[in-house]
DNA sequence: CCTGCTATGTAACATTTGTCACAAACCCGC
DNA sequence: GCGGGTTTGTGACAAATGTTACATAGCAGG
């Protein structure tokens, strides 16, 4: 929660994150960030909050999802370091509200870019335009991606691609996660998850757990 | 098809759809653009297809989908006169494929701006940059609402949310729509679609006829 | 090692959506 | 006003997903 202003500490965790952006914008943000620490399972962003800063994620991982009116979530993908949350860069410049809730996944650390200067470093960087340009060009294409899962594919194919993405994002084959919190992700309920997951196990694509799964494919 | 360079012809589509851009803007845009028609139906892109220009609509209709290996289709979001097509602006800034497919609903015109002009106008002219940051939130915020339709909806609050969005782009409460086409961009099937249409007319919702929908809600 | 909590398994049933088969209605051109 | 195509209506059934209710299993702390 804590927040600090250590430029040498901001312009270290840029270097190596943000390897790409030209020297004097890494300065310019040095100057200008701060670095902002969530615990595990904080959420960052909630629908309708209005944006003070783009966040670009240095530590940890985020999730990212959209919820309901009764409350119900769906997982659309996740950030990790040396992303940064598309909407909040452009909302940000536009002062518009979030859209989407946004919740770390564990103990995470952001750099928070002040929208003031959004302005000053698309129009002066060509790092940074870039970046920003890139950032919803790949955010706009995952969503598709999830788009197509729930448009065309059943269940089963669903939580396979589900399970993909985690060992994407986890860099391992044993996942934690309880069949709860795939429901969840996913807008569906724990015995449906269970159920196929058993036939998936069956079918030798998994190994199932207490608490973890493990990919097979 | 044909493609004219009559630069007086495309100065006035460029000033009366997009006002917002500064006059230099538009001079530049006007001597490399050039006019593209196409018929009704006829297809815009593609998937798998590379971007050689962006596309400005400055007529017409443009509809916007998601097509899977089977050939199956998923309707995300149309395009009119002044919107531009969001991935074409950044897949072309960076030679990328596209990911969707688009189809005039109408006899439509585009202007086709060269790639090769992307960065000088994002860096030279504010209301282009601008123009772009914009054009990529609102396609980002109306495919969140396709996902939410998709995730958390039932059919039949589906075919609602589809029909509004029908007459809000044709301006008009009467929809020239033939149940198989709803099902077609709903990746459902004709039976579907027509049981449920009918529950809405018992309840008042709508008005069936052959070929139209006239909407009550 | 017992207790209690959490996670998983599973059967039975409800609901929603999709599919098949065919009938009826509508519309256009002759 | 008569075919022939297209569009819509509908019943019966299949398949997928969601719900309810409860049993079992694993784990952690006392």
């Amino acid at each position: 929660m804590g927040i600090t202003t250590q430029h040498s500490q901001v312009q270290q965790l840029l270097e190596s994150h943000f390897g790409q952006f030209e020297p004097e914008l890494i300065s310019k943000l040095a100057e200008h960030c701060v670095i902002r620490d969530f615990e595990a399972d904080q959420q960052l962003m909630r629908p309708g909050q209005y944006f003070k800063s783009t966040m670009l994620i240095v530590e940890g991982g985020v999730k990212i999802y959209r919820e309901d009116q009764d409350g119900n979530e769906f997982f659309m993908y996740q950030l990790g370091a040396g992303d940064a949350c598309a909407l909040s860069m452009i909302c940000a410049t536009r002062k518009e509200q979030s859209q989407i809730s946004a919740k770390a996944i564990e103990p995470s650390k952001a750099l928070l870019v002040p929208i003031a200067l959004m302005d000053e470093l698309m129009t002066g960087y060509k790092t940074w335009y870039y970046f920003v340009l890139e950032t919803y060009r790949s955010r706009f294409e995952e969503l598709l991606e999830v788009v197509d899962s729930i448009a065309f594919k059943s269940m089963d194919e669903r939580i396979e691609f589900y399970l993909k993405n985690q060992r994407k994002l986890s860099h391992s084959d044993e996942l934690a996660l309880t069949h709860q919190q795939i429901a969840t992700d996913m807008n569906s309920s724990r015995e449906v998850i269970s159920r196929l997951l058993k036939k998936m196990e069956q079918r030798g694509m998994v190994r199932l757990g207490r608490n973890t799964i493990t990919v097979l494919f």
